[in-house]
DNA sequence: GCAAGCCTGACC
DNA sequence: GGTCAGGCTTGC
């Protein structure tokens, strides 16, 4: 699943693969992944050329200008559950799911946006739309500072599995860094916020920066669809301590990784490295 | 039936 | 205001 480490991975390729490209085709095949309408969309990208390629938690954001300058325009993508954004060789065969394709004026190759679930979004939108997009976010989880970090638990009920997955508070985790954070933090997931103590909270930050990182190095992590700019999986699946590995021994303890569901997500954790804080009623519900 | 990001709407 | 269930979507 696209979360921060996925979505900087595609960030940078874009850079390294279109930065500088001129967008002189618009192909929509699904508009459905669109918002707005897929004519304004179109008209709107055609002839614009890609200046640069911002990030905030999960969404990408392409500034593009025509080449008289003027006023930018960006392309703002929000990846989903199964979104892929790729540069591809401008003749490779169309895969199914295939909604958008972009021409680049190299002439050589384009971008698409292929999405099976189609969660995924597309906008071509102002510098003022793309703002208030991103002001609905908190801070970006690789820039927060501990103090934000601290200061954002302050007195939040709900579990700290939902508090790290939600966007609003700070941006950039999903359910596998969110998992892997709290394992690495030594913290169950139904933990309230609030009644976490400041040396766990501090311990929880570090966490979160540390297997952010590491994920960013190794390309993010390929469960079944995540693909970076270039068309390839990244290679952070291989250190997950957690996430899916529900009843395999914990790397560290080798007691039986659990599967628990909070607010209708799956949750994984190590009930002995994680060990459950008193306020927090018995488990119950699935075990597989 | 399950996966999961994100939006809507219900509830306290 | 915060919190959470439900729905969207398709392949396994």
């Amino acid at each position: 699943m696209p979360e921060l480490p996925e979505v900087e991975t595609i960030a940078r390729g874009l850079r390294k693969g279109a930065l500088g490209e001129c967008l002189t085709g618009v192909e929509v095949r699904h508009r459905g992944v669109l918002i707005g309408s897929a004519e304004e969309f179109a008209s709107q990208l055609q002839n614009q050329r890609l200046v640069a390629v911002r990030r905030k938690g999960k969404v990408l954001a392409v500034e593009l200008r025509t080449s008289n300058g003027g006023v930018p325009r960006y392309l703002v993508v929000r990846l989903g559950m199964t979104g892929q954004f790729t540069v591809v060789p401008r003749h490779a065969p169309v895969e199914p799911h295939t909604h958008v394709r972009l021409l680049l004026g190299g002439g050589k190759n384009e971008l698409r946006f292929r999405d099976i679930r189609r969660f995924g979004r597309l906008r071509c939108c102002t510098r003022e739309e793309l703002e208030a997009v991103l002001r609905e976010l908190g801070p970006d989880a690789q820039e927060m500072t501990e103090e934000q970090f601290l200061g954002a638990m302050r007195g939040r009920r709900g579990a700290i599995k939902s508090w790290l997955m939600n966007q609003r508070l700070l941006a950039g985790l999903g359910n596998i860094y969110a998992d892997e954070a709290l394992f690495a933090a030594g913290i169950h997931p139904l933990a309230q916020p609030r009644r976490i103590s400041r040396q766990a909270a501090s311990r929880l930050f570090k966490a979160v920066r540390k297997v952010l990182d590491r994920a960013v190095r190794l390309g993010g992590t390929t469960f079944s669809d995540y693909l970076n700019a270039e068309g390839r999986p990244g290679a952070f699946l291989a250190k997950l301590r957690v996430y899916q590995r529900t009843g395999e021994a914990c790397r560290r303890c080798r007691q039986a990784i659990r599967r628990i569901v909070i607010a209708g997500r799956s949750c994984h954790f190590c009930p002995r490295c994680q060990p459950r804080p008193r306020n927090v009623a018995s488990m119950r519900g699935p075990r597989n």
